[in-house]
DNA sequence: GCCCATTTGTTCGTATGTATA
DNA sequence: TTATACATACGAACAAATGGG
């Protein structure tokens, strides 16, 4: 099935997985197979599994639950949408300028009617921008417990098996 | 130095690293210390290192060169501001609707010096608005060989170990 | 140009802790 | 309690790139 050698094995499959994501293979809410299961079906050690699931946990595709499984979070669609949101905000933006610079270029020789007509188109347009924008900053802001999620409750200690001490 | 030990040892040492380049001790464009330096170190193996730095790269914090070092690509305040610069862009987006709102609810009954200067304090917003955002688009947009990195001129098959070959 | 040490990157194996069922 | 599963951490090996002798 894979047959591009030329990338790292974790790569590949993070690919693979992606693409089972994107497919609906793996849909959103269900559990990706095992650690073990998927050290067997692809033929790698569990080493190789650890990284590919780390690079779609980094990437916000899926979320693991220690003692259950790991679970899709989003499609790569959705997290690409932000990417390309962006960049059709820029556009937006732009154009909304542009419009903006004609008026307040022939302000001084268009009727009241015409300035009606550009304020309303104006307005539109930037309705459309906002809606846009917050839709995007949701997405950012809300659903990404991302980096360190503190400890909500108690601190409660995890471990400190080995060399957990560290130091300079 | 580190003391809390509730958390593990990768990401305190990630924590302890971003906090070093946050500080200019390590400065951006300079070198990490190697693995087995940063090992020495911190008194932990190297997987633990490795993991500190992947997270660190994740983040786009540094990126690595293969037979050289690992460099310090950016602060983590500069890349915290690409989410602080998104958040003031929309709530300047926002107060933007709301002065084009009140121009559109007024202008029946407003002098035409009125709007002019209306008209002059959006473009002014607008303005600022859009140096931001093309800002942070170019930010985004240009210096990122993040997700694949196509090989650009030869495809170059770099190595096949011991069990790259994977399948279903 | 060739050899060698260093460094990053990838991959293997294994062990332990914690959480869930 | 037992079993499964994720997460962390240890050690070891090899490939590729870099740079010095």
């Amino acid at each position: 099935m894979i047959e591009d050698v030329g990338r790292p094995a974790y790569q590949q499959m993070a690919a693979d997985l992606r693409a089972q994501i994107a497919s609906g293979k793996l849909a959103v809410g269900s559990a990706v197979p095992s650690t073990a299961q998927l050290s067997k079906q692809y033929g790698v050690s569990v080493t190789v599994v650890r990284a590919a699931i780390n690079q779609l946990r980094a990437d916000g595709l899926v979320v693991g639950q220690p003692g259950k499984a790991v679970y899709v979070r989003a499609t790569p669609e959705a997290m690409a949408n932000e990417r390309v949101q962006l960049q059709d905000l820029a556009g937006q933006v732009k154009e909304l300028r542009a419009s903006l610079n004609d008026v307040a270029e022939r302000e001084e020789s268009t009727s009241i009617d015409q300035l009606r007509a550009e304020v309303a188109d104006l307005r539109r347009q930037l309705g459309s921008c906002h809606a846009q924008l917050m839709d995007l900053y949701s997405r950012m802001g809300q659903p990404y417990p991302h980096e360190d999620a503190e400890r909500e409750t108690a601190p409660k200690r995890r471990r400190a098996p080995t060399g957990t001490e560290i130091g300079t």
